[in-house]
DNA sequence: ATTATCTATAGATCTATAGATAATGC
DNA sequence: ATTATCTATAGATCTATAGATAATGC
């Protein structure tokens, strides 16, 4: 057999491997990588454990392979800010597209979120690899509007964490929100017009 | 003896409680309450397991009584906004006054971080009844404010969010923040600037 | 023939306790 | 006498593997 062969997954092997990421996104993003146990994602996938090793060679490689899988969803956002776009469109698009994944994804959201808190031990290297090329870029497309006067002056970095800040704050702190909000309000709608209204005050912010 | 009587704690008492909760407040922030064991929390301390046992009754006693002992803290830079003073400068000053907090006291904000995110299962009943008041109090003022025709018109609810989304990030996402300004970076002042910034302009905003 | 699943269990880790010993305070 | 600490270990939990058995695809 040539070097390269890798055999095709069969339909079982592929099918049984997203059910197993999904359970794991589950557990983990809610008890943490340290929390989690194979057992609880064993029968979240409606598997047996030993099952779940035949298709993952540990707890650490299914942590990782999620984390590695969600980490273009994540940064696809960003990726669709436009350089050529209008700044205010494309900034208020921005958080928009950001609050509406936080709110679609919320385990997503708090997997990272967990990760991060903890010192970022598994996902380091992706940060450094994947989020930070982006994020430079973005930063100086964001300081080139504001040196062409287009937007109002403005630190790009801190922005974009006010950003992230602002929009996974209610996947990450759902159970806090929910507390202060009463359960049965449906924060949507008034984060939104909250969110909006104050990214436009500051691009408008003549300082 | 009397029904209430209660033992006056020894001086070493005191101190080794202190020197386990802080040990344990450096555990639990860092690998969250599951992730945390005893055996950890003992070595940093530099007492011995079983002594860990003798002042604490568990695990979940010495997590409880950390989240309990902070709460009040963390409430705190809330507490004082002051419904006399300033509108504008009352919560540019509170919003200083988190990012304080959030840079001096970073695993306080990640021990409530990491608890939140996992639904708050140990802290769910101090926010109803220590934080859901304040916050209902605060916001108030702050409507109050907006009506007044003082700062402009905002969701009171949703500008505290975003004021402990955006400081907090700081202390939580530290090892993202870290990662994207470089290690060498210190980020308050220019953190500062950019949050003193955004929300002068939302308060001024004539939407 | 190969892929998938199951039973049984090894070996490590973790919380917690029992019971003996040492240190301290009256 | 009381308070504090130590050694030893019980009992539970958890990750992972060995090895047998069942299901599937050619």
């Amino acid at each position: 057999m040539p070097d390269g062969d890798q055999k095709k997954p069969s339909r079982i092997q592929t099918r049984n491997r997203l059910v197993i990421l999904d359970a794991a996104l589950n557990v983990f993003s809610q008890h943490g990588y340290r929390g989690a146990t194979l057992d609880q994602i064993a029968s979240e996938a409606g598997l047996s454990k030993p099952n779940i090793l035949y298709y993952f060679q540990g707890k650490e490689d299914i942590h990782l392979t999620l984390l590695s899988q969600l980490m273009e969803t994540w940064l696809d956002p960003l990726v669709e800010l436009d350089p050529d776009g209008d700044p205010q469109t494309e900034i208020l698009d921005y958080v928009q597209r950001k609050l509406d994944m936080a709110l679609e994804l919320p385990r997503e959201s708090r997997l990272f979120a967990g990760e991060i808190l903890q010192g970022a031990p598994r996902m380091g290297p992706h940060l450094e690899s994947d989020l930070k090329p982006l994020f430079d870029q973005k930063c100086e497309v964001i300081a080139g509007w504001s040196a062409a006067g287009k937007i109002a002056p403005i630190n790009p970095q801190h922005l974009i964490f006010s950003i992230w800040a602002t929009t996974q704050h209610y996947a990450d702190f759902a159970a806090q929100v929910t507390v202060l909000l009463g359960a049965d309000t449906d924060p949507y709608q008034t984060a939104s017009e909250h969110l909006r209204s104050m990214f436009t005050a500051i691009l408008r912010n003549k300082a």
